[in-house]
RNA sequence: CGGGGCGUAGCGCAGUCUGGUAGCGCACCUGCCUUGGGCGCAGGGGGUCGCGAGUUCGAAUCCCGCCGCCCCGACCA
């Protein structure tokens, strides 16, 4: 892509209604433009990296086993009065009416629906387990928005579910999500620890939050530093392995890791050695739930057993913040000059500079980089616009692409090109024609 | 939902107290010059001063009502 062609509206000036480092960095990299209180449109940079971890998390989902489906935003107000949470869940439930005056919501989640859904679809003890997930744009009217995508109204989530026979075998459905929560950040390139929660409004038994650790969360978090040993990078494991899949989830939870809300001063103390009590704030971007039958009760969602008789299923949920990642990933990567996006989602792998547009030698080769990193398939924005060099640096620097490819006359010269890693600062001197080479997986 | 603050050009702000026909920086347009860390010179465009009603000869400014947004707290993917 040329810089010249593209649309993202870069701001010099902070917006002063962001107070945080990931809200200012979106509104001045021209990612997002707030359109009302928690609700944003995502222009072509933004939304490209909210594509790439949607579809991080979506091949992840699909690896363990999930299956994608995708439900409506508006839902029938009769299905929430089945369960009850019409008159339970509060003001963050949007109620709408239509036409014929028929009662509506806007989802902010989805258990009713999914459970309705499979409930028709299934009578058999060998219809389970399944787990059915959708990613589809949520509403939470809340008290009070803030902080930019990571606490809006309307905002991107992927939210499974699973439907087992037995508590057992529910157990084992949460813990495979739970190790493919691991997977998933893992692969943006961030570390976000599962800790003890609160079930909330959503009510179950067993809950983990997983947290990005942030001075700028909204969750206080308490501990242990041994869980910095663990190794976030790989996780590898057979699904299908119910041991191995329980032997992961007990190490990464048997260190002590609480939220506020599940915080045991005394507990902690106990557990934890002096040296390693490690607190902090984090950013919640995942949450699981196993519960059971909360919701297949009421909502008959049943199948025959194999001695005939009917089985009520034992289900949870899972979501991730997929646009609260966004704003995440930048709190956990970013420095004075702007955004450090992880390879993995970053909008752009690489971003040419030309250095003096205009001049014959320089727009020749960085036109012949441009075309040859094209033709290798890998994604570069490439700024051929007339500006200063130093603009072109620091508008590079504030997007944040892990490479920077620098072609000037100084370099020319020699036939060099500079390329510069974002995260490390790092500066390396290539031949012109082996650029492309570099990056070319 | 309680407390505080703000709304004037795309962004950041001054002007409001003390009413007199709107200004600064950046950005933008044209030309020249330049391009190794937000370059220089000259010229230029852009505003129903959040909305409505009032007071006044005259309202960004004073009065009344409304709307929107931000921050702190209580609540949450």
């Amino acid at each position: 892509m040329r810089l010249s062609q593209y649309f993202m509206p870069i701001l010099r000036d902070d917006p002063k209604e962001a107070e945080i480092a990931s809200h200012r960095l979106m509104l001045r990299a021209g990612m997002v433009r707030q359109e009302a209180a928690g609700s944003y449109s995502w222009l072509p940079m933004g939304f490209r990296v909210l594509k790439k971890i949607e579809q991080i998390v979506r091949e992840e989902q699909d690896r363990a086993g999930a299956l994608e489906v995708l439900m409506p935003t508006l839902q029938s107000a009769d299905l929430w009065r089945k369960s009850g949470r019409y008159d339970a869940y509060g003001k963050e439930m949007l109620r709408i009416k239509d036409r014929q005056d028929r009662d509506l919501i806007y989802g902010p989640t989805n258990e009713e629906m999914i459970t309705d859904i499979f409930r028709s679809g299934v009578q058999s003890y060998k219809d389970v387990p399944r787990n059915l997930y959708h990613i589809q744009w949520k509403f939470r009217d809340e008290v009070r928005p803030r902080f930019g995508v990571m606490r809006g109204r309307e905002f991107l989530m992927k939210d499974a579910y699973s439907f087992d026979i037995s508590v057992e075998a529910g157990k084992h459905s949460y813990n495979k999500m739970f190790v493919s929560y691991l997977k998933t950040f893992a692969r943006m390139g961030i570390k976000a620890v599962p800790m003890r929660a609160d079930t909330g409004p959503i009510g179950g038994d067993a809950s983990h939050e997983f947290l990005v650790l942030a001075d700028t969360g909204e969750s206080g978090v308490f501990f242990d530093g041994a869980l910095h040993d663990l190794d976030w990078s790989t996780i590898d494991i057979d699904y299908d392995n119910v041991e191995a899949v329980a032997n992961m989830v007990a190490d990464y939870t048997s260190r002590y890791a609480a939220t506020d809300e599940k915080h045991d001063q005394a507990e902690f103390e106990k557990r934890v050695p002096e040296g390693k009590r490690l607190s902090g704030r984090g950013i919640e971007v995942g949450h699981i739930f196993f519960f059971g039958d909360k919701y297949s009760l009421p909502m008959g969602c049943e199948v025959q057993g194999p001695d005939g008789k009917k089985v009520t299923l034992q289900s949870g949920s899972y979501g991730i913040g997929v646009s609260r990642l966004v704003g995440g990933i930048i709190e956990a990567s970013h420095d004075k000059d702007g955004i450090i996006w992880p390879e993995a989602v970053a909008p752009f792998k690489v971003g040419l500079i030309n250095i003096k547009s205009g001049d014959a030698e320089a727009d020749a080769a960085a036109e012949k980089i441009y075309k040859d990193l094209q033709a290798k398939g890998v994604d570069v924005l490439y700024d051929d616009r007339n500006q200063p060099g130093g603009a072109k640096f620091a508008a590079m620097d504030l997007i944040g692409l892990p490479w920077q490819v620098i072609i000037g006359p100084r370099g020319l010269k020699e036939g060099i090109a500079e390329i510069k890693n974002r995260k490390t600062g790092a500066r390396e001197n290539v031949a012109l024609d082996q650029v492309t080479a570099r990056f070319s997986n």
